[in-house]
DNA sequence: ACAGGTGGTTAGATAAGACTAACTTCAAAA
DNA sequence: TTTTGAAGTTAGTCTTATCTAACCACCTGT
């Protein structure tokens, strides 16, 4: 399976949701994603597929090592955006949170690199 | 009609390829984008729709005024965000276009402005 | 124990965007 | 004028992502 934005998006909301990794329920994502449990959990079979997550006790929805690596790489991208764009750009948070959602998944290495530079020299 | 991601595409492609508005052929789009002659036909009927482009003589496309305006804002959009990158960011001339092409679509107008002023001032 | 409610699942629908294959249209060359 | 190949169109399929509605499963409180 292959990792498209909304299932980058999941992966991003179960890693922020579960404490360590303590499970999250489907309930929670999809309130979380304001979509129905319905989709959540279509999605949640995929990621399952992928190896990106398992289901645990009580059906709690868990990251395997390689969905929490994604995940954390993907939360990482999104905060060197985010930083960026408000540090370097001087745009709002809650504006550079919405850019950097979407960004995060499209941006290169070489962009989000350069980012994180001129962030951090700042 | 909505302008989707793929919608505003076309029209840029559109734009890029008509000189002065001359007409473009469905399959001069399809070989630009490198996308089936049948995609783009049936993008074009939803284009025409929403009112962005209408078929003239030997079935070529053209953009309308409001078609024509869209893609020449998106088509700034996309100058302003490679110029930034390549500027700004120091990202090769190939990878900044890639970026921008996605980025374009998706970026905030305080973000797009930002980028602007800060390459300008540069 | 069982009735409800919460949480999860399944089935079926819709929409966008792409595809291939087969068809139509048309204009230019013979 | 007829033919033929390029351009365009249509029909039907696939995938992804969403939805609603109906259903199942399990835990909890009475």
């Amino acid at each position: 399976m292959n990792l498209t934005t909304s299932k980058e998006h999941y992966l991003k909301t179960i890693y922020s949701l579960s404490d360590d990794n303590q499970g999250v329920h489907i309930t929670e994502i999809a309130e979380k994603l304001e979509i129905s449990k319905a989709s959540v959990c279509t999605a949640m079979k995929a990621l399952q597929e992928g190896n990106y997550i398992y289901r645990g006790k009580k059906r709690l929805v868990y990251l395997t090592k390689k969905g929490e690596m994604q995940a954390r790489s993907l939360t990482e991208k999104f905060e060197t955006i985010q930083c960026f764009l408000m540090r370097i750009l001087h745009i709002d948070s809650e504006i550079a949170a919405q850019d950097a959602c979407v960004m995060e998944h499209v941006v290169s290495t070489e962009t989000l690199h350069a980012m994180l530079s001129l962030t951090n020299q700042h």
